[in-house]
DNA sequence: GTGGTCTAGACCACG
DNA sequence: GTGGTCTAGACCACC
């Protein structure tokens, strides 16, 4: 599954579903047209209350991003998967603004930073395309 | 004043109380025996419930970053340099592997990161040391 | 085809069919003994599931609109006509009543009111009847 | 209060609140800067669930309208009274737009909307303005 | 079967 | 005190 969550993670867990579900969406995992699987279903899989997946479905929906078939199920918009990467892209870029921001602010040099990715590049695990 | 606050921010406004004055004492600006700023006027200068500040400073206290001065304030810490030089280190690390892994589990390539930063280097401000 | 649906619209598939048929009997589009087309032959043409198409149906039959010829299908009543034209109203009237209503309650003056219809009234496509 | 609720409406409970509100701020009843009843305060006076008072305020909030004030409740924006005034105006209108279109499709003829218009007017309750 | 709404109640973080 | 999240479970309309 293209879902995972880490209750860990502070970030509510509504978000991480959307989230991973763009992120879905823009790698091409989730094609256009292509149901999502129902509330319940993913609820169950995830170990996770009915209402929580809703939130994440409802959010997708409010950006036009899944769009309800009454009676059968949210399907991926025709537009997503460019509006998808788009946000992703955007997404990554403002969580790294941010960082970098406050570490300058911090007097952490750019070499230290430029370092530091490299570091990160080279020690986690790449991953794979699942088209 | 070496303390900002950004209400729309999520991070809570104690915690980004406690890190700002942690990086202020990590560069240099706030030197080992200087006094914090009072809670009512730090409160009074951020517009921020005094509560706020006084949990924040609980905090540095606890980290041993601050040291009461009975009836006078708070002082830093001798040794305190050194360690939010650490835990400045620390903390930016942790965010930015967070970001970069975030990013490849989406499918973002590691070529698209290392442009973001250069990006992000070239456009942010240079910060200047205030020792 | 005297009926379409707008999937987008809130207001229940079936209830959009009914409706629509309702009217094109009050405008003599549907002539009293013609049949309608078969819940199949309906449901492939709006592209709708045919449980919808058949809902619709049975709540026509249930108000007498529509009456059953064994193994034909279904034909307008005799009386429909007479009636549809009176819930047609009833049913615009109770809508216009609805959104007047909401309207003054949010402050917004029966000029306005007048004038908005004055200028739906320029701007919609005057109907042509098809007795 | 001005915000009530009717349970008989089909319309979900937490819009018309969402609705109500937009309409005061739209009308003065509501200031900028004015924090609104806190969601508890809201549901008990409406005798509704919490959590249905929450994402009306949740709903606010994502349109702009409203910003949470951490800690102290959530306060109508600066600029939340001219897009309540345009949103009130754009919903009369295209709720409007709905039934005179489906009005003239089924042939009602524009004397009657006007007619009908003219009766509503007369018969329904002026309200006050309460700034 | 599908999603949507609503209720009830617990828990948490923040100020 | 405030709002936010999550769970649990009921009920409904639609297809």
């Amino acid at each position: 599954m293209y879902v995972r969550v880490d209750p860990a993670d502070a970030t509510p867990i509504y978000e991480q579903i959307a989230r991973q579900i763009k992120f879905a969406v823009a790698s091409g995992v989730l094609q256009p047209g292509e149901l999502t699987p129902s509330v319940r279903e993913m609820a169950r899989q995830l170990a996770v209350n009915p209402n929580t997946v809703a939130r994440a479905y409802r959010e997708l929906q409010d950006e036009g991003i899944l769009t309800a078939q009454r009676g059968v199920g949210l399907a991926v918009a025709e537009d997503a998967p460019e509006r998808c990467r788009q946000d992703r892209e955007r997404w990554v870029y403002e969580r790294l603004k941010q960082v970098v921001d406050e570490a300058l602010r911090a007097q952490i040099t750019p070499r230290q930073l430029e370092r530091m990715l490299r570091d990160l590049l080279r020690s986690l695990p790449q991953q794979e395309n699942a088209p």
